[in-house]
DNA sequence: AAATAAAGTCGAATCGATTCGATCGGATCG
DNA sequence: CGATCCGATCGAATCGATTCGACTTTATTT
C-alpha cells in the first residue's frame, strides 16, 4: 500500500524525489549533479528519498534536452556492420576514436548509411558525426548532417565544405609499391582492389571504372597504381577478407597472361592472393610478387611486404577533432603518411 | 538583415518554422510527424518556412523526451572496443543484433563496462540494453540498469531476474567435443580457455580457477570437458586470437609430457595452437589432435574439427527479444545448439 | 553593532517537441 | 433545411530535468 503512496504509475521523477525529501527540485538537482553547494544533511535527504523511491538517478533524455547535448558520438558507416568489421582497419580506426572520444565520456553509436526510412542519420539524438568508408550516399548524407548543424569529421573521403577531413596519402602511397616492383623488373602487375561501389559486387576491373566508382580510398590507391604503371589489369574483390582475396588471386592468377605481380588493396587481400597463388602451385614471391596494404599484421607464415597506414592514430585524430568541434574550436585537416614494409612477399620478376 | 528577423541565435527550432509559416506550433508538429490530419497546402506552407530557415527537422533530444524513447540499444560488453571486435562471434552477433533492431530503426550504442566516470551504463540515454561477453562486474551493471528500469537481455551470461537470457548449450558442446577426443582414444587432453576473469592474462590453467572465474562462457566450456576427462592441463589465453592461441599453444605442447590432443576455447585459438604445433615439428592431427570451437571459418588450410555455433542467430534472437520487449511483450529466452563439425584436424591418438 | 560576505535554498523560466481535447467551417445525410 | 460528421487547425498541458537570479540565514569583518 504505501509503495503507491508517493506518485503515480510509471518511474519516479526528480520531483517526486524533491517532493518526498522536503525539498525544492532545484536544490534536488543539484543534490545529483555537484554542481552548487548543497548542505550535506539536505544531499543526504534527497539521497534517502531517491533510494526509498528507486529512483534511478536524472533522465538522460531530459537532460539532453536541457543541455543541447547527448554525449552520444555517431559513427556513419556504409557498410552493414559485419562487413565494416570485418576489416581490421576499421576496428583499429574505432579502437583509436572510442580512446579519444572516451575522455569526454561520449559513446558511440553505430549507424549505417542505408537508413532511408530508419531512424539513422536524419534523427540519431548525437552530437558529432564520424564518417568511415562511406562512398555511394555520402553527399546526400552530408546534406541531411549540414541541415542538422551537425559537426562532421570524414575519413579518407572526398573534401567538403564544413567537414573535417582526416586522410591518408593513399595515391602516393600506392605509387611507392608500384615503384617497389617496377624497380624489381615487373612489368606485368595486376591490381586486387577493395569495392569501388556500394554494390560489392567481385568481378574484373573495368576500363571505365573511374566513372562509377564512389569509394575513395579504392580510386585513390588505383589511380596511384596507375601513376606508375600505364597499364596493368585489375579485380574488384567484394570485401576486405581472405576469402575475396583467394577468389580474386583465382581469378587473376589462373591464366595463361598471368602477372608476375599482384598488388592487394588490403593485407586481407594479400593473404587471399598468396593463398590462390599457393593453390595454383605457384610461388611466393619466386613466381609471383605479393604485395599488401594496412600492415594489419596478420598471421600467415609469411612476412607481407605491405604499406603500413597508422588506423588507430586516425581514428585518434577523427576522435581529436570530434572533441575539439564539440569544445568549439576548429580543428585541422590532418594527413597521416605511411611507412613501407618490405617482407618476403616480394621479389625480382621471373625472367 | 532578413536573415535574423525571424529569431534569436542559435539553430531554430519547431516553433519558429510555425510562426513564419503562420500556423500554430500543434499543425507544425503534425505537418513533420505525418500523424494526424493536415491539408496538403498547409504542408507545403510550414516545408517551405522549413527551408527559408534552414530548419533541419524537429530535434531528436526533444523527441527522446516527449516520447519517452530514444531510438537508441545499448550494447555493453565488458572488453575494451579493439579487443570485443577481434572475436569474430562478437562481430556475428552484432551483424545479427544490428539486423533485427534495424528494423525499428534503431541505433546501436557501444559501451564498455568499465565506464566509471563516463557516459556508459548509468546515463546513456538508451531505450534497452544487450549484455554480451561481460562477466566480472555484471551484477554490478545489472544492478544499476535495474534501477533504471531498463529492459534487458543477456548473451551467454548468468541467468539473472528480470533479464531475458539468449543462451548456447556450452557445456554440452564442450562434453561432446571431450567424448569425440575420447572415442579417438586420446587419454591426455589439454584445454586452451578464453579469458576468465577481467584481468586478461595468460597463464597455466590453476587447480583454483573456479573460484575465480567470472566469465561464464569460459567456464561452461571447462566444466563440459570435466564432465568427460577428470583430469586435464590447461591454459588460459589473453583473448581470442590467433596470436593468444600460439602463444598457448606452445606453452601446451612444448614439453615431455605433452598432450596428444588440445581443446581450443575459440577458432582464433585453435588455429594458433595448430601454427604453434607446426613451429614444433608436430602434426596434426598426427602427433596432436586440435579442435576449436565457433564455426567461424577461418581460412588456414586445414578443415579445423570445431563445433558450430549460430553466432548470427544469436543476435538475431537477441535484437528480436529487444523489439518484442519495447512493444511491451514478455519475449522468453532462448536457448541454442551447436553442430560438431568433424573435420581434418583431429585423429586416433598416436600410440 | 552595523555592514558585508558566503552558503544554502527556492521559484520560475527554459530546452523543443508531442498530443489530447476543443473549436470551427463545410460537406453529407435524412 | 436542420442535424450530424469529418477534416483541419489550434491552445494548453506535458515530458524531466537544469540553471539563473533572488532570497534567507548565518558567519566574518571593521
Amino acid at each position: 500500500m504505501s509503495a503507491e503512496a508517493s506518485g503515480g504509475r510509471g518511474r519516479p521523477n526528480l520531483a517526486a524525489v524533491a517532493a518526498l525529501a522536503g525539498v525544492s527540485r532545484s536544490t534536488a538537482s543539484l543534490a545529483f549533479s555537484g554542481a552548487g553547494p548543497v548542505a550535506d544533511a539536505t544531499r543526504a535527504k534527497v539521497f534517502a528519498a531517491a533510494e526509498q523511491l528507486n529512483y534511478g538517478g536524472p533522465d538522460p533524455r531530459a537532460q539532453s534536452l536541457r543541455r543541447g547535448r547527448s554525449g552520444i558520438i555517431g559513427v556513419v558507416m556504409e557498410e552493414r556492420v559485419r562487413d565494416a568489421f570485418r576489416d581490421p582497419m576499421n576496428i583499429a580506426m574505432l579502437d583509436g576514436l572510442a580512446d579519444e572520444t572516451g575522455t569526454t565520456g561520449a559513446g558511440l553509436l553505430l549507424l549505417t548509411e542505408t537508413g532511408g526510412d530508419n531512424l539513422g542519420i536524419a534523427s540519431a539524438p548525437m552530437d558529432a558525426v564520424v564518417l568511415i568508408g562511406c562512398s555511394t550516399r555520402l553527399n546526400e548524407s552530408v546534406a541531411i548532417l549540414r541541415q542538422r548543424g551537425m559537426p562532421m569529421v570524414a575519413v579518407e573521403a572526398p573534401h567538403m565544405d564544413g567537414v573535417v577531413a582526416i586522410d591518408l596519402r593513399n595515391h602516393d602511397a600506392s605509387a611507392s609499391i608500384a615503384q617497389h616492383l617496377r624497380d624489381f623488373g615487373h612489368t606485368r602487375v595486376a591490381v586486387v582492389t577493395l569495392p569501388l561501389e556500394q554494390s560489392h559486387l567481385a568481378g574484373p576491373l573495368m576500363p571505365d571504372w573511374r566513372d562509377r566508382a564512389t569509394a575513395e580510398v579504392s580510386i585513390q590507391r588505383l589511380l596511384g597504381v596507375g601513376a606508375v604503371y600505364d597499364s596493368f589489369d585489375g579485380y574488384v574483390a567484394s570485401a576486405s577478407s581472405i576469402e575475396a582475396g583467394i577468389q580474386a588471386g583465382i581469378a587473376v592468377l589462373d591464366g595463361p597472361e598471368r602477372p608476375t605481380a599482384v598488388i592487394a588493396q588490403s593485407d586481407l587481400l594479400a593473404i587471399g592472393v598468396i593463398r590462390a597463388a599457393e593453390q595454383l602451385a605457384l610461388r611466393v614471391p619466386g613466381d609471383v610478387s605479393v604485395v599488401g596494404f594496412d600492415g594489419a599484421h596478420i598471421e600467415s607464415g609469411y612476412d607481407l611486404t605491405t604499406m603500413i597506414q597508422p588506423a588507430v592514430e586516425k581514428g585518434r585524430a577523427a576522435g581529436r577533432a570530434i572533441v575539439a568541434m564539440l569544445a568549439g574550436e576548429e580543428p585541422k585537416p590532418v594527413t597521416f603518411d605511411t611507412v613501407f614494409h618490405v617482407g618476403d612477399t616480394t621479389g625480382p620478376a621471373p625472367r
